[in-house]
RNA sequence: CGGGGCGUAGCGCAGCCUGGCAGCGCGCCUGCUUUGGGAGCAGGAUGUCGCAGGUUCAAAUCCUGCCGCCCCGACCA
């Protein structure tokens, strides 16, 4: 047997590992610009399906889809102090176009709020003009130090929700529910456990009243931020003068929201699920959920392959989606290794003695082989999909819960965030959660929503608890 | 931006110290034999040695300048 040709293994290096699946797995390429990446297509094939997925959900929820400049006027963004404060030292600029040099530069959207507020100022007149409930695909560039495929590129694809309210309280119940429609992706679809709540100021979006957002713990025991949603109040309403006249005859700014999440959900994924012989992906957002590798001599090929052609056809009918590796040139061992690598949730082995026994063996990424009747693959597939989905989420789940730890020390605190999720108290104040950082590398992540009431003192300081609950600490991407 | 490393075939590298035919492994192409966990044999193709300048009879190799990329730190989805 030859020695082992797959990616550098996790606990030798987890950043090499994440490097090389995405390289080997053909996720993804570098560019020629420094932060960028080329997806390629079976990434991209990845990315459709989160897509089309969560398109579906902004849709049912009432969104709709549209279309705004990539270009934005200079003086837009500084229209919000915070805003501009944030943004401004990762924007891309351009300065020149046809051959000159232009009278106002143009910034690369970073983010959409304020081409969308102008735009509403000059749509929203009254009341019935709102809400508004926008979503867009679209690629933004924020012109990051450090990069990393996904999880941090010069330019990333994203959604950007954006909406418009009459009133605070429709815009708050709005932020609350696009979180949600987040979280329910994570767990449902790319069976992410994840830990929803707010933002510390710290933390927060700038420009926002408030954060919600979701976060994930890596196999690394990273936390990783998958997915935001904003309550910007009148920020932006005041910037842009954003108003509508109300049943009661008042002119009245406008309550917006905002939301997002990347492709660095990939990067989530990715360093959620996979192992050292590559990535493992979830069923329902999986590019290939079924792969089936022929086994022949070349008298036996025909046969064989006219045997997987029809199992094919069955597992397409029943909505899998599935595909034959028929390349002539690699050996079946190359191909389990190959699928393994791309992260196939299932590898259907067809050969001669199986076609004669009208049998094949089913084997799960998660481990496992069985030999079932050809005649049953079709009904059984489904449902093993669908328990894949939960046994790679609670093996997730355990993962984060058995590297989550409750602390009220700072010693415990900083072997806790060495290795996972810190559960602690904190004083609420900035400079004493800059400290954490700078001493730890570890930052707050979350204020959960769901954690129980609970007083205490703040694991550095000792000053009275904020929150009125622990919060989650942790070294994130 | 600070610290470190690297630019030689598609990928990974050797060659550089001590100047003298540009090499190795993998991959790729052709043929035959193979095929139930990363096949074997034989034959073959592939280079702006990062770029520019300099020294020299002669530069991948020595000198100067520049550029790019990767890794580690401070900002971020």
């Amino acid at each position: 047997m030859a020695k082992a040709k797959g990616p550098t293994p996790q606990s030798q290096d987890f950043s090499a590992w994440y490097l090389d699946v995405i390289q080997m797995a053909e996720l993804a390429d570098y560019g020629p610009v420094r932060g960028t990446i080329v997806v390629r297509p079976y990434g991209y094939a990845l990315w459709e399906n989160i897509r089309a997925t969560l398109d579906e959900m902004f849709k049912a929820t009432g969104h709709q889809n549209a279309y705004f400049p990539l270009f934005i006027p200079m003086g837009f963004l500084q229209k919000e102090a915070q805003h501009v404060e944030g943004f401004s030292p990762e924007l891309a600029v351009v300065t020149h176009a046809g051959g000159e040099e232009l009278e106002e530069p143009l910034a690369v959207r970073p983010t959409s709020e304020t081409i969308i507020g102008y735009m509403w100022s000059r749509w929203i007149r009254s009341w019935r003009d709102l809400p508004q409930l926008l979503n867009q695909w679209n690629n933004v560039v924020r012109w990051e130090m450090r990069t990393r495929p996904f999880l941090r590129t010069s330019e990333f694809l994203w959604q950007e929700g954006h909406t418009a309210h009459a009133t605070k309280e429709e815009a708050e119940e709005e932020t609350r529910r696009m979180l949600g429609v987040y979280v329910k992706f994570a767990t449902e679809y790319a069976a992410l456990p994840v830990i929803s709540g707010l933002k510390t100021e710290k933390e927060k979006f700038a420009g926002a009243v408030y954060t919600t957002t979701m976060e994930a713990m890596m196999r690394d025991g990273r936390a990783l931020q998958s997915g935001t949603s904003h309550f910007l109040g009148q920020n932006f309403a005041k910037a842009f003068d954003i108003t509508f006249q109300d049943k009661d005859l008042e002119e009245k700014y406008v309550w917006t929201t905002s939301w997002g999440l990347s492709w660095r959900i990939i990067g989530g994924i990715i360093m959620t699920h996979g192992d050292d012989r590559g990535l493992i992906f979830p069923p329902k957002l999986a590019p290939i959920q079924v792969v089936i590798v022929p086994i022949y001599k070349s008298e036996t090929r025909q046969e064989v392959l006219e045997a997987a052609a029809t199992l094919q056809a069955e597992l397409k009918a029943k909505g899998i989606r599935v595909h034959v590796d028929d390349r002539d040139q690699y050996t079946p061992g190359f191909k389990f290794n190959d699928w393994e690598l791309k992260g196939v949730p299932f590898r259907i082995e067809l050969g001669p003695r199986d076609v004669a026994a009208k049998t094949a063996v089913l084997a799960s990424r998660l481990g496992g082989k069985e030999t079932l009747p050809l005649g049953e693959l079709a009904a059984q597939i489904p449902q093993k999909l669908e328990a894949f989905h939960q046994a790679l989420y609670e093996r997730a789940r355990r993962f984060r819960d058995e590297r989550t730890r409750v602390v009220d020390d700072y010693e415990s605190f900083k072997e806790a965030v060495a290795e996972g999720f810190a559960l602690a108290f904190h004083c609420g104040d900035i400079a004493c959660e800059k400290t954490i950082q700078e001493e730890t590398k570890a930052t707050t992540r979350v204020i959960p929503f769901d954690a129980p009431e609970e007083s205490g003192r703040c694991v550095r300081c000792g000053k009275p608890a904020a929150y009125g609950k622990r919060v989650v600490f942790a070294r994130a991407y």
